[in-house]
DNA sequence: TCTAAAGTGTGAAAAAATTCACACTTTAGA
DNA sequence: TCTAAAGTGTGAATTTTTTCACACTTTAGA
């Protein structure tokens, strides 16, 4: 539950975890189909399993087939991941976390985007300052 | 070395190399001081070791003691640990997570520090537009 | 209906990770 | 100098993870 749920997954779990939030919702076909030195099939569906009964996946019928995806939505775990990288790296700064992010590739962003980075900051600002 | 280095550690070597990448230079003491579910000492100190074996860290005498580095720089391990949370949560879209980012907490970002991405994102606007 | 292909479940072997007791060395201060 | 505390190294037992062969079920199309 906590801050530091993916400090207990396993590599492979990790791995898992990491396609399935990529991916979602997903069949365990997929999942193999991505992960780094692949395995067996066979081996993905057991360590999918395990991961069903400890409660970091859910399986769902959809259609003909199982579909999985992680209990933790895409959103709490964006965040704890983010949260994990601005304290690794940028002190628990936020500003320093995004000031790097945009350093290394502000000029990859599309102008839409940049702009309406730009707003949001504004916004911000503004928030501050009344 | 590729792209994933992380995919390859366990999940106590992964615990250790970020606690080295957020507190190095650091003595084997402190990474046994901040690490979950505990261990003994003694383990900390043998999975430093094979972590040194393995080419992850580094190891130096300062002073009367060891203290361990990771291998890689600071700077490229946050580079490419931001590269798998964009690639994760975010299709890959860099402006898309800078938002998601900014979103959940521009507001708790200080005066100063909106203003630096600020003026970062005005440059790359005009470095788009020329 | 028949059947090859795809999906599913799992016990148990094999491999890898994790653990630490124990032995030895170095340090710092009485 | 002496010695308790801290640092260091590691073999080997234990635990966990990882693996997949094998058996069974379901599906889709001939």
């Amino acid at each position: 539950m906590g801050i530091n749920n993916e400090t207990k997954l396993s590599r492979r779990e990790r791995q898992i975890m990491d396609i399935c939030l990529e991916k979602e919702p997903v069949s365990a076909r997929v999942v193999w189909e991505e992960i780094p030195d692949q395995p067996s099939y066979a081996t993905v569906r057991k360590l999918m399993t395990i991961l069903v009964e400890k409660n970091q996946l859910k399986r769902e019928r959809q259609g003909k087939k199982y579909l999985y995806q992680s209990i933790r939505s895409r959103k709490v775990a964006a965040k704890s991941a983010a949260r994990r990288l601005i304290e690794t790296f940028y002190k628990g700064s936020m500003g320093d976390a995004v000031m790097g992010l945009m350093g290394t590739s502000a000029s990859k962003m599309s102008l839409e985007e940049l702009e309406k980075v730009s707003q949001m900051i504004e916004a911000a600002k503004k928030e501050k300052t009344k």
